[in-house]
Parts: C-alpha cells; structure tokens; sequence
DNA sequence: CATCTGGGTTTCGTGAAGCAACCTTGGTTG
DNA sequence: CAACCAAGGTTGCTTCACGAAACCCAGATG
C-alpha cells in the first residue's frame, strides 16, 4: 500500500507531516483562512480535483483541523471551519510564506503583506510578533492585506493566458 | 503530467510548497539538520526507497535548499549540506514540530527539544525566542537535546517490532 | 582476485492525482 | 409542473509517481 505515513519516525514532525503533508492540504487550508470555506469556491481558486479536494476535506476533518457544519439546512449547504488546531496552522503558514517570499520573490515584491489588525497595521514578522508596536500577534489579531506583488503577478498570469 | 507545482496561485506559499511540498522532502532538509549529511545514512534513517531519496536530493540541490560537496576524493563519498535558504527553513521546521507535539503528542512528552546552545541551555518556543533569557534565537544557537517521550517511544518502537 | 562499501540508477507493479461525467437534493423560472 | 440551475459531492478511467528490489560502478579491503 502507498502510504501516507512515515512510519518508524518518532519525530514530531513527521507526525505533523502525516496530517498536513500531503499534496494540496496546506493549501486548502490556506483558503479556510482566507475565508473561502464552500467546496466549490475552494475547488475553483485552487484548480483542484474535485475528488481530491473532497478527500482531502474529509482527512482533515477527521484529524480534527478543520470542522463542517451548514450555513443552510434546506437545501443542505456546508462550510469548513477551522477549529483551535487547525488555527494553531497559522504559524506554520506565516514562517513558510515568509520564506518563499524570500527566497522566491515575485518580481514586484510579495502579492500579500499580514498586517496588525485595527489601529496599528503594523507588518507581522516571521515570528509573528509586530514590527510597529512588539505584539506578539496571534491568528485572530492578523489580517492579511494586498502587497505591491499581488497586481503585478495578476497582470502577468492574464497575460500568460493570452 | 502529474504535477508538483500549484500551477496559478500566485501565493507564496504555493511558492514554497512547489519547493518542499513533496513527500518526504522536509523529512530529507530534517535529517540534514540533524547532521545526517550522507546518502545511505538518511536513506536508512528514514526507510525512503532509494531513488526516491536520490530524486529529492537531486531536486533540493537544483533549488540552491542543499549543496553537494564531497568529502573524500578517491574514492568519492558526497555529503549533503544546507545553504542559507536550506538554514532558513528552520523556522517553519521548529514551528511546525511544535505543532506537533501539541496536538498529536506522545504519551510521554516530546521526543526533542530544541534548547539555546552553551550558557543559557533555555527551551526554544515556536517563536524561536529562547524562554529563560529572552534571545531571539538563530538555527545556529540552537541544540537538539533529547526530550521526555523519546525512550518511551524508541521502547514501544522495539516491542511493536517483536 | 573476490568481496565490501558508498552512492547511486533501472525495472516493474500498485496506488494516488487529474479530468470529465454523472448523481442528488432542493430551488427557480416559464 | 416540466425544465433548468446550483451546490456539493461520487464514479470511472488514464496517467504518473511511489515503493521495493535488483543491478551498477569506482575504489578500498582482505
């Protein structure tokens, strides 16, 4: 059997990785926190397969990280939801985001700056502490803002598509 | 074509992932960071099939994460090392261990814990700031010293073998 | 000269990813 | 009240990557 798993590792890590490791889940649940929480909304952004994306959705509810409940009974409508651990993703999601926009820059700089949520604004840092005012910021006092990246990219991929 | 990018997000987390998304890849950088710098070590350590482990290496040599130099002409042996975007990955490899440990943890505790090296000796959290002074520490100031959960395990590991 | 070691590559079977088509439940429209 | 639409999947098929084992090659070792 092809496995998931990485079995005969005692590291946390691998234990992480056997959750959120595999192909496309880091993604879907990026769109969670983006807000896009309807299947078809994520399977559009993401260009996934349909069957994938529903296999995925089930691990990760399964795994307890992410939670589905409708917004609609009559007709029956869900949504996914992050719960307590799947918010506690987010650091892993900042550092790694920090770190391809680093080493993978895009030419106009990063397509997506975080942001001290309310008064201050400050930039988050990778270790998700705010370079205006010191917080150390967690998921909820975050907000994710459009960097000077994001319509330079957009421009390019319209035009890649011409 | 199977693909292993994220073909039209523009985030950098697809970014990232394209890079170290794959199976087993963060499990190779780890074991570079654990000081397994040697094919058939890592291969053993991590029971990955070989070519496997020869493509992975191959492609983290191809994005400048790791390095190839030899250390020992005639004959040749090859070493694995990282570069200071393979150093960086650090960050999202302690955060994403931490994660871990929370949330799917091992009866008796954690199996490694990151601590400040020499003097200080504190327990690095998920912010990489050292608990007892307070520094913002670096990969290069940090030590892996064994944890509570890691005999526990190894004993369970042994017994479930016999 | 046979064997061993390190560091791979080759071959081959199985299973996951990708794609398109289909299904189900319940509106909505003419 | 028939036809159609939308959301949220599932099914079937093809292709490609993973896993395991065998093989390869250069140089050291007995």
């Amino acid at each position: 059997m092809l496995r998931n798993d990485y079995e005969g590792q005692i590291c946390a890590l691998a234990r992480s990785l056997e959750l959120i490791g595999e192909r496309w889940t880091l993604m879907v649940i990026r769109e969670v926190f983006l807000g896009r929480r309807r299947f078809g909304e994520m399977q559009e952004n993401l260009g996934i397969a349909r069957n994938v994306l529903s296999n995925r959705l089930q691990r990760l509810v399964d795994a307890g990280i992410l939670e589905k409940r409708p917004y609609s009974e009559r007709p029956l409508r869900e949504q996914y939801y992050l719960t307590e651990m799947g918010l506690d993703l987010w650091p892993t999601i900042v550092t790694l985001t920090h770190w391809g926009d680093k080493y993978i820059p895009l030419p106009g700089g990063p397509p997506m700056i975080l942001r001290h949520r309310g008064e201050c604004g400050g930039v988050i840092n990778d270790r998700r502490i705010c370079e205006r005012c010191g917080a150390e910021v967690t998921v909820r006092e975050a907000i994710a803002t459009e960097g000077p990246g994001l319509k330079p990219a957009l421009a390019e991929l319209a035009g890649a598509k011409a």
